[in-house]
DNA sequence: CAGTATCCAAAGGGATACTG
DNA sequence: CAGTATCCCTTTGGATACTG
C-alpha cells in the first residue's frame, strides 16, 4: 500500500502530465493568437486569420491550423465558391478553451503591471 | 469618434496582446513543468528540479530559471551552506499562476479524452 | 552543488515562388 | 483564395566537459 508521500507524488506527476498535454497543444508560437482570432469572429477564413495574426506567414498558419485540426480544436470547412473559400471555426472542444484564454488575458494584463511596473 | 466595430477590434487586439504576453512567459518547453515542480514542493533546489522535470538538461534548466526570475515568477536564494545550495520558490506574482495551472490541468485531462478517446 | 562553456546536429521559421 | 514547395539562415537544445 502506498504511503501518503508516494500518493502525493503520483498525483503530482499525473497533474504535471496533464498540464504538459495542454501546453503541447497551445504553446506553439502562434496557436493562442490563431484560436483567439477564430473565437472572436466565430467563423474566419484563411486569409482573414493571416491578417489578424500580425507577423505570421502563410506557411506557419497552414502548419499551425493543421495541428489544431488534428487536436480537434478547430474545424475546417471548404465552401463551394469560386474560387474556393475555407472557413475555420472552433469545435465544441475548442470552445472549452475560452476559460483558459480569459485567464491568460487577465494574467497577462496583471503581469505587465508587475514586470514593466504599471 | 469610434464606431462600435472599431471599438470591438481595439478591445480584441488588446486582449490578444495580453494573452500573448502570458504565453511569452509560459510557453517555453519546460516552463510550466518547472513552475509546477517549485509550486508543489514550495521550495526546491536546482538539482531537485532537475530530477522532477523529466528530460531537462542543466543547461536548459538554468536558462529557463533565469527567464522566470526576470519575469518575477520565481525567487532565487543562495543558502550559505558548504557547498552552496540554491533554493527556488514562487514569488507572490508566481503564485497567481495557480489558477491557470489548475485550468490547464483540467483541460489537459479532458483533452486527452477527446483526442485519444477515453 | 549549481551552474557555465563549447561543440554541433536538428528543428524552426522567413522569403519567395508556384499550383489547383 | 488557400495553400504547397524550396531555399537557407537562425535558433534550439542535447552531450560533454569544466569551474567556484
Amino acid at each position: 500500500m502506498k504511503n501518503c508521500a508516494e500518493f502525493q507524488t503520483d498525483e503530482h506527476k499525473k497533474k504535471m502530465m496533464a498540464v504538459q498535454d495542454s501546453m503541447d497543444v497551445l504553446s506553439g508560437k502562434w496557436k493562442i493568437a490563431i484560436i483567439s482570432s477564430i473565437c472572436y469572429y466565430n467563423k474566419r477564413r484563411f486569409s482573414d486569420i493571416l491578417n489578424d495574426v500580425v507577423g505570421i506567414s502563410n506557411k506557419m498558419l497552414s502548419k499551425e491550423l493543421k495541428e489544431l485540426e488534428i487536436n480537434k480544436i478547430v474545424k475546417r470547412t471548404v465552401l463551394d465558391t469560386q474560387p474556393i473559400t475555407v472557413q475555420y471555426e472552433l469545435t465544441q472542444h475548442g470552445l472549452t478553451l475560452r476559460t483558459i484564454i480569459n485567464n491568460l488575458t487577465d494574467w497577462g494584463l496583471e503581469h505587465r503591471k508587475v514586470v514593466v511596473g504599471r
